[in-house]
DNA sequence: AGCGTGACGAACT
DNA sequence: TAGTTCGCCACGC
């Protein structure tokens, strides 16, 4: 059974702990890709929405990036802060101190 | 079956 | 620092 690549993104974003967020960069490296863009586009499509938290998903630079809905990214902002993280100017503040790392060993769908 | 487009980025010059 | 270029997978036509 071959996973698709939207399964293992939304799969990894999932893996996200709780007041912490990662990097489209991350998830492509996580899931041996360089197809930073596909990964957004797949977060942007997001069926699993309430189940992945595509909040948590910044830019490599600790940047907010973009989002589906333009008003989406200030709720995006919002909600990152509920989770203790701290984004000003649309950038976190203590990003590498949030940032969360995947595991090669987590990957089981391969 | 083949061609063309889309997308929340990243790296390079 | 800013601007430009590349690339990948999935899906529509």
């Amino acid at each position: 059974m071959k996973i698709k690549f939207e399964e293992m993104v939304w799969d990894a974003l999932k893996k996200i702990p709780k007041g912490k967020v990662t990097t489209y960069k991350e998830i492509g490296d996580y899931l041996n890709t360089k197809s930073y863009r596909l990964i957004g586009k797949i977060v942007g499509k997001n069926p699993y929405a309430p189940k992945v938290p595509c909040h948590r998903v910044v830019k490599s630079d600790g940047t907010i990036g973009g989002y589906t809905h333009p008003k989406g990214v200030k709720r995006k902002i919002e909600l990152l802060k509920e989770e203790g993280i701290e984004v000003k100017d649309n950038k976190i503040v203590d990003f590498k101190d949030v940032l969360f790392k995947f595991d090669k060993k987590d990957i089981k769908g391969e």
